[in-house]
DNA sequence: CATGCTTGGTGTAGCTTTTACACTAAGGCG
DNA sequence: CGCCTTAGTGTAAAAGCTACACCAAGCATG
């Protein structure tokens, strides 16, 4: 029975897992470590939570040094605290995980400052300590609540188009929605408001573009709405 | 930005929210608080984690050390940091949620050693520190998960009559189940195993009794099989 | 200015799932 | 032997889900 007093040696940090959505591919940002060990390799953003510093406040923090991002969304994922996680001291670190609009112009999604880059979720390089498991485990939690929460418009520009909001939803889910059947369910829920305006600049029949009125999302909850896609 | 390092005072303790089935009642594990402060208070079991000490090995050491129980299901919760959430320190506290089968003979549901007691869940005292945000947590995520995944067998005696299943997720999920149609979903799946014996001892038609098949589960599971209540 | 290219936008029929609902069966008890 | 209590069972209507194909609108090109 192991009553060792938690200050001997034992740290606190943060990971965050930010994920966003480019074209039609689910990214993930990650950064070069800079300290030991694995200085050099890619891994989340995190580091130390401060002794007077929130929990979610600590991953905002390391995600505006780390790629100046400031997420839309941001949820706590889950806590990870396996003895040997980190070799150089026990290391307990609360993860994160969070959404950003990548397509915002806002959010320039090719060039985060400090060391950081974004990776298309399926195709990112390995990253050091357990973030693998981290990042695995933040895509499978999106993946379960994009379905019964209305997060995933926090991916898009505040207008979008029902067809951007499908390619969303696929690219998350990992399979392909039928057109008719998913603009019938998005919009018999009356979420969406109908910005008025169409698409501009496409070398094609233009586009409605929607907002998701967050207002009325309210609403009907407190009615006992369910959101399901 | 504060970065004050970890280990200026923070301390990492787990908090464990234990939840029984007692015929019709959800239940509750409290103990009695040793230490200051709020000594004499009711609160969840819980306490520091070791400097080598798994998470969730520090989790089933505290149950052990209150009240002597050993949960047949455990789950990390949520992680709890709120700065002021301990007056002493800051203190940021790792929840787990588990299950308990007080039908059993081995758990006498009525006199768990230690200063410990359970409390219809409903109508619990108040709790010390903000562990009664703590359960409200935990209720609330028991009630979402039990509804995909078949943990709400963790609660009941190996063997069980499908009326005593039905009461139980009335219970957790707080609402009356139609008994035709409940027997008719959760026999479909095909998950429970006929154990061929009946209730004893009952003054009316006796039950059949059923057990979970775990290993049909976990087959099912692998062919992309749903459990949904 | 006509043609073609590309994506936007729409309805219906069959099938599956969910809901609502009421009576007989079996056993112990008095 | 009759009564009391809970066990156990089927069906019909409604709702929801799936699969599926064509015309519309705007731009580009020749």
């Amino acid at each position: 029975m192991s009553t060792r007093p938690t200050d001997e040696g034992l740290a606190l940090s943060v990971e965050v897992v930010v994920f966003g959505v480019d074209d039609s591919d689910l990214k993930l940002l990650a950064r070069r470590r800079e300290g030991e060990p694995f200085a050099g390799r890619w891994a989340l953003p995190g580091g130390l939570v401060g002794g007077d510093e929130a929990l979610e406040g600590a991953a905002r923090r390391v995600l505006a040094e780390a790629g100046g991002v400031s997420p839309a969304y941001l949820e706590q994922l889950y806590t990870f605290g396996a003895i040997d996680r980190d070799p150089r001291r026990r290391t307990v670190s609360v993860a994160y995980y969070g959404l950003v609009r990548l397509a915002d112009p806002r959010a320039p999604a090719s060039a985060p400052e400090g060391g950081a880059a974004w990776f298309v979720a399926s195709a990112a390089p390995r990253l050091a300590l357990d973030h693998d498991e981290i990042a695995a485990t933040a895509r499978r939690r999106l993946q379960a609540k994009v379905r019964y929460e209305p997060i995933g418009f926090e991916l898009l520009p505040r207008k979008f188009t029902l067809s951007q909001l499908q390619a969303l939803y696929e690219v998350i889910l990992e399979r392909a929605l039928d057109k008719r059947n998913f603009r019938k369910k998005i919009l018999a829920m009356d979420l969406l408001a109908d910005s008025g305006k169409v698409e501009a600049d496409v070398a094609r029949r233009p586009a409605r573009l929607y907002r998701f009125d967050e207002r009325r999302y309210r609403r009907l909850c407190k009615q006992g709405f369910n959101f399901e896609v």
